[in-house]
DNA sequence: GTGACTGCTGGAACCGGTTCCCGATGTGGC
DNA sequence: GCCACATCGGGAACCGGTTCCAGCAGTCAC
């Protein structure tokens, strides 16, 4: 483990110039610096990271805040940031933050607040005022991905457009007994997805001058959740639908599952359309709004970099809005039969 | 952004015996104590790990190394990390090593060197001999998870007998004709596993006395994988096995998804048997044979930290081994008809 | 020849903690 | 009354870099 004053003696120069040879700021020869250059390689140098913050104030890492690991969307969205911070040369520290108020507040004061990371992406999260005002307080550049926070420049797709249009899909197919499928409005952790979803698909429906009765479900975002909730909604040929919004392709393929468990045939008796365009959907031929996570997380990190390097103080407090786009394949299809009655207006 | 100075200014104490006040270290009475926390706390008083480190020389961090984040194992695992670190103050840094050389490089020479992490864990990666030397050099703690690497403590299932025990499964049911779908045995990411889990799989048919022709077949570890591959080799009856043991849960599922669209039923004309016990093998039915890869990533932690406090030089480099279970759901049965011969000897 | 300027280098201060060491005080035992 | 010892607090060195500043040589313009 040798230090920079080692690297300095080897190539008889002193530390400064050895420092500003390595790091390639100020005046160095190009001789020097390819002595200092030979002697670091020879002995293995490499900077102590923890030296070099102490001084500069910087330490080259992220923190990215996520609810989950597991499952589709974040797993897709914290790759693409961890690709993009690693070309950038950052690292990524991880913070998984759940409902847990302990383990939130143990986060947030113990960790996020040590001045150990430059800037923080927000992933999904529905952060209390207090914790974004804690945030900001950091003086740090901040992130949100997947819903806006008030305040804090952002990135996600139009939720109610992108519900809107998967509903519209299903209504010009002849649908309208339609039903969605989705998160709880009221859950903590989603963030305003959900009920921007129920939004979108609500506002489609009045659009077309539909109403349903029984027009929501709320499941877990995963394939079980939409299994369970396709389970209890498909039960009763009465009262089924004969098309199913899911709020994310998860929850989308738990329905084929349950439908096909039930004998209900898909699409003939049973449309499904989901949001995400995850890998699963061509398996399943789920016709799905696409977006892309992980360039999602690319973008955040442009958005990160671009305010690290421009210290000027213009917080770009803009929200940007990603595309979406329709996916069709054989998991939706016109309206054959009626089981019961359609309840339009 | 107060400093450890002016909280000792406030508190009318030194500089030392403000830091010993804080981090609990040596001598200092009750009340000063109790003076130097309420000067903290009212200015809001955070350590700069940076300068905790440069003169401790530890970071309470960790590294973590892991091919992929959307993996269910993957996923599960890096969250039992990450829940136990956090629990003992330790923060996470994610390194995703893909099979791409520069960037294996890059995250070696420029990331891990760094004087960053006190301790790097390892998950599920075919590191080079060389590699193995650089973690070795940095003189800091390595776990291993999922497979073993010589010298290093590591912590895994014990692959070849978890996939003897799936496939005795399969032939205490009668099957003969069975079939390994699996990943391949010289793909570079995934570690010895693949080829250990063939190995048990072969072991048992050896024990049995059983011999089959084609008994192989590779597919990525995904649903999509699995679907793949049982399209393939589903699709003719008359060489069609009779069960199926799947390397993992995905392909398992991904098997019955294709198995379903070809219209052979499960478990009558096919048995399927996975290894993981992902939340979908319930919605599935599946028969699996059960780890748990979030208790790994929380082993795993243990392990390191153990080595962390206690310094004697006693490397423990011993590999520890995760018992695994068998599920028995409702996607393998008896043999009920050989659609041809069954090769048995 | 002098002054201004550029290119390059070294010395030293500094970032913000931790810890060693020494001195001061108090307390108990003899 | 004195010594040993435990408790407590402060001064200062130190961790390993970065950066400011001063200084020096060489070049060019006048």
């Amino acid at each position: 483990m040798s230090i920079l004053a080692d690297v300095a003696r080897i190539a008889g120069v002193s530390k400064s110039t050895a420092s500003r040879a390595l790091s390639g700021r100020g005046y160095v020869s190009e001789d020097t610096r390819v002595k200092v250059e030979r002697a670091a390689a020879e002995l293995g140098y490499v900077v102590s990271t923890a030296a070099a913050s102490l001084v500069t104030g910087r330490t080259r890492n992220v923190g990215v805040v996520i609810p989950y690991i597991n499952r589709w969307y974040f797993g897709e969205v914290l790759e693409g940031i961890e690709a993009s911070l690693i070309q950038a040369g950052y690292d990524l520290t991880l913070y998984r933050l759940s409902s847990d108020a302990d383990l939130r507040r143990r986060v947030f004061d113990y960790f996020l607040v040590r001045k150990r990371v430059d800037a923080v992406i927000s992933v999904a999260i529905a952060l209390s005022p207090n914790e974004v005002h804690m945030l900001q307080a950091l003086g740090k550049p901040l992130v949100g991905i997947g819903g806006l926070i008030p305040g804090i420049p952002s990135l996600s797709i139009d939720d109610v457009e992108t519900a809107r249009l998967a509903t519209e899909h299903l209504i010009s197919l002849g649908h309208r007994r339609i039903m969605h499928v989705g998160g709880d409005q009221h859950e903590q952790m989603d963030f305003r997805v959900h009920s921007q979803r129920y939004i979108g698909f609500q506002r489609a429906l009045t659009d077309a001058g539909i109403t349903v009765e029984d027009d929501f479900r709320d499941a877990e975002f995963s394939i079980q959740g939409g299994h369970a909730a396709g389970l209890a909604v498909l039960g009763d040929p009465r009262t089924r639908p004969t098309a199913i919004f899911a709020g994310c392709d998860e929850i989308a393929i738990g329905i084929m599952v349950a439908a096909r468990q039930l004998g209900i045939a898909i699409p003939h008796e049973l449309s499904v359309i989901g949001i995400d365009g995850h890998p699963l959907a061509e398996t399943f031929g789920l016709t799905t709004v696409v977006q892309h996570p992980g360039d999602q997380g690319a973008r955040a990190v442009e958005l990160l970099l671009g305010q690290l390097d421009a210290t000027p103080e213009a917080p770009p407090s803009e929200h940007i809005v990603l595309p979406t786009t329709l996916s069709v394949r054989t998991s939706t299809a016109a309206r054959r039969e009626t089981p019961v009655t359609t309840a339009s207006a």
